[in-house]
DNA sequence: GCCTTAAACAACCAAGAGGTTGATAAAGCA
DNA sequence: TGCTTTATCAACCTCTTGGTTGTTTAAGGC
């Protein structure tokens, strides 16, 4: 459908790895090389540096060059784009759809029923 | 941490699959069935009724009974535990880090060096 | 009772993700 | 010029994921 949803789809993508999601965590002190972002993980370089081709993909870092270093740095940018995808949805009125749960079950008369806490 | 770690595996993965972002979508406007979820999908109900076990897990959802049907119902505080995992960094210090380059590259005089990286 | 509907379960398959080892490229230092 | 450091590329392997078809359970409707 759009590209905008292919964005998404590899934002979250991105994130759905712990691996990945310590790498974000650690950017967001500061960029960092890939031997630096592979150091506390017990894997190779080589796969941080697949984690980070995941993570440039998406968007959410970028590289630059400083001589044959390449550090990476954090895109706080998309991570936004993330949670306002999301706040679409989180915002959602407990309310309305409280009251047509209560129509489908309608168990009780709601005379002025207040919405019931979910457990 | 950790079990709060697997729950966001599991969360992120599940808002991996543009599928199960759409049926996240589909929900936010009430709850509905496996069949209804899947209607406008090209997919089997089977593969559907993977996908909200998959958002389930994910605790993203919940099913309730009502007779033969099993509504499935969004869980909104889920989507907020997410957003709070991302503005963690999302509202990180674009001023602290720019700043921090700043120093490094005034370090050896201003044009050509790069800065280095702090870790 | 029998039949339909809703949904889960089970086995299976193709494709992709995460990981490895080994080789390669580019920049800096002896 | 070598040699080291940094990081990518290229195969390759294994496990997971998204999908299928087929079967089974559960609840109503006739």
């Amino acid at each position: 459908m759009d590209s905008n949803d292919a964005l998404l789809d590899a934002a979250f993508t991105a994130l759905a790895d712990p691996v990945r999601r310590r790498i974000i965590a650690r950017l967001s002190r500061g960029p960092a090389t890939v031997n630096e972002l592979a150091e506390p993980f017990a894997i190779t370089k080589q796969a941080v540096s697949k984690h980070i081709q995941v993570l440039e993909q998406a968007q959410l870092v970028t590289r630059t060059r400083d001589a044959q270093r390449r550090p990476v740095h954090l895109n706080p940018a998309r991570l936004e784009a993330l949670t306002a995808w999301i706040d679409q949805y989180r915002l959602v009125r407990e309310g309305q759809f409280r009251s047509l749960d209560a129509v489908l079950h309608s168990s009780a008369a709601a005379s002025g029923t207040q919405a019931k806490d979910p457990s």
